[in-house]
DNA sequence: GTCTATAGATCGATAGAC
DNA sequence: GTCTATCGATCTATAGAC
């Protein structure tokens, strides 16, 4: 049976969910080290960068991660609507129904924001894009498609904050109901 | 004239743009003597329980704002519609339409979460109580209340993570737009 | 490649002079 | 009340043995 972190794509998860916890300041070396049961010079060799490597590694990843399931689907599916509707089916699940926090949205209120910010921007713009492409070839205008998915992600974004603010997942599973009645997917 | 910071409450408007720039594990004791100009033993001369109890102020003085400006207000202006008006125009001001995060969100979404919980649960019961209250007096039933209340205040929060995001302020002055209209009060 | 040990800087917090 | 000096702990990152 080969070891709980083989290689540099191993750790990865184990970053995200350590991000996710104590943000990028709070989560230390030590942290890390002790989690991913990597010593410091492991962790050195696969992320030279240190710290801030494994960061940018964690957002690539939850970048693909979009792109592959939700951002590619929303702009070449054939059914758009359904593409919406499966956007949201997997925004929940990803989210866990509201117990799990949005990395790139809580980077984007800290000082992280700063250090990552290409890769923030990148990870909304292309939501944005792919959504409202989806939007319109669903017979939107232009304008309105970016009305509304400016509406759906702000409410996502939002509700993943308010959920946890109040310590309540589902005030975040509601949300995400009122976008797909918004965006007209309930019906 | 006399020195800038001549009390402990002196000193909060700086505590609380510090803790918005760079969080709370980003925000250093050096950091904090730099920008308040105040030596280490000043500090903990104000703030006995150092660190955590300068956040802690910071949010109880963003508490009695709200609580002053906007909650108060929302349960008692006879004229709730205006009431509700009159808050968002105070909230886009308060977040200097969109250029400002929200502390108290940003706290809800790292390790800050645990250590301030209570007083940010408090912060946004205390808001969705208020508009629910508002909007119930405006003639909606306490179940549509609730929930054009939840969906306000995520779009509100969801506004500002992702104006900060995508660097455009005019994505919050948006949100707001929608939530003002969401809400009845553009007509 | 992975370990232990540790460098060098910075952390939050405190002591004592004034 | 405010200063300087400094504590011990912890931080990120590196060195060197294996």
């Amino acid at each position: 049976m080969p070891r709980l972190v083989a290689e540099r794509a191993d750790a990865i998860p184990a970053l995200a969910e350590l991000f996710r916890e104590h943000g990028f300041d709070g989560t230390s070396l030590a942290l890390i080290s002790e989690r991913t049961g990597l010593g410091r010079s492991s962790l050195y060799h696969f992320f030279p960068g240190g710290k801030e490597e494994m960061a940018a590694a964690v957002l690539a990843e939850i970048d693909a991660w979009f792109e592959q399931e939700i951002f590619g689907p929303l702009r070449s599916d054939p059914d758009p609507r359904q593409a919406i509707a499966e956007m949201l089916s997997a925004v929940e699940a990803y989210f866990q129904s509201g117990r799990r926090i949005c990395l790139v949205g809580a980077f984007a209120l800290n000082d992280a924001r700063d250090r990552f910010a290409a890769q923030i921007q990148g990870y909304f713009v292309s939501w944005q894009a792919a959504l409202a492409d989806a939007l319109r070839r669903q017979g939107h205008t232009t304008e309105a498609a970016g009305d509304l998915t400016e509406a759906a992600l702000a409410a996502i974004q939002g509700g993943l904050v308010l959920a946890r603010a109040i310590d309540d997942p589902v005030a975040f599973q509601r949300t995400v109901a009122r976008v797909r009645h918004g965006l007209g997917c309930d019906a």
